[in-house]
DNA sequence: AAATTTATTGCAATTTTGTTGCATTAAAAA
DNA sequence: TTTTTAATGCAACAAAATTGCAATAAATTT
């Protein structure tokens, strides 16, 4: 496997990313990095990210694909998204929600690699605004 | 609410999803119709449908969206996708998986419109090749 | 510090996927 | 059969993602 480069354009993304504290798009972040590099570049950036284990991708209802830091998986070695995402309708805002487990019983055969566990809704930022 | 037609492309998709026994893509399911319609005719009978609630939507790993048959929600009345995907990073078969359960325990305040479960993994066909 | 290696980037071109508007067609009802 | 209007085809457009290749720059080596 190659070397890691830590370039401008990556620190930038991972910064938008901390700071926005939540699931972004690439086209959201692009315009967020204000020209900084190529709208190509991010969509780089972002699968070395993932292989890195940076952060994580979520599908959102849409089918478009949002991107996120990895919050409590910093270890590396046993890296597992087995949390829901929080995918408001209104607002467009996805964020992780640690707290909720699940448990599966497969049926034989079913070799799990990645969960991705949506639910759609109302977010409490929205819901108070009614 | 307008009278529901039933044409000859939308019963061809209706007949190809089932032919398939599984989620398929736009672009798979027209390829599939051999010409029987325009492109954007399907776009529009797939939404028709999930509106007449006879399919429901995935959103598969890479962000494409797949259309499935409802199978258990005939109903109509309480129709609900509480159910997992499974979705083969080899064939890119995605199958639903109705045997399993969820429960949530969110904080306050979310409120829940629909689940989208997906996993992402080796099903036994793929599994059983190697 | 300078040279070397090659991962990363920019840019142009292309492809794929999805959307919209409008005139035409055809399914269902009258 | 006539009427109504849901459904379709087609063209134009928009957005998102991919690819190839030459240029750049981060990290390593000398
Ligand atoms: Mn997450
Ligand atoms: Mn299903
Ligand atoms: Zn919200
Ligand atoms: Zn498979």
């Amino acid at each position: 496997m190659p070397v890691v480069r830590n370039t401008k354009a990556k620190q930038a993304v991972l910064d938008e990313m901390s700071r926005a504290n939540r699931a972004l798009s690439q086209p959201e972040l692009f315009e967020r990095l204000n020209g900084i590099c190529d709208r190509v570049t991010v969509y780089r950036i972002l699968d070395r990210l993932i292989s890195e284990k940076k952060i994580h991708k979520i599908v959102n209802i849409d089918g478009v694909l949002n991107y996120a830091l990895c919050q409590t998986c910093d270890d590396h070695v046993a890296h597992s998204h087995d949390h829901f995402h929080f995918s408001c309708t209104q607002c467009k805002r996805i964020e992780c929600l640690e707290e909720n487990q699940i448990q599966l019983n497969l049926p034989i055969n079913y070799q799990v690699q990645e969960l991705y566990l949506t639910i759609s809704g109302v977010c409490p930022g929205c819901m108070t605004l009614k």
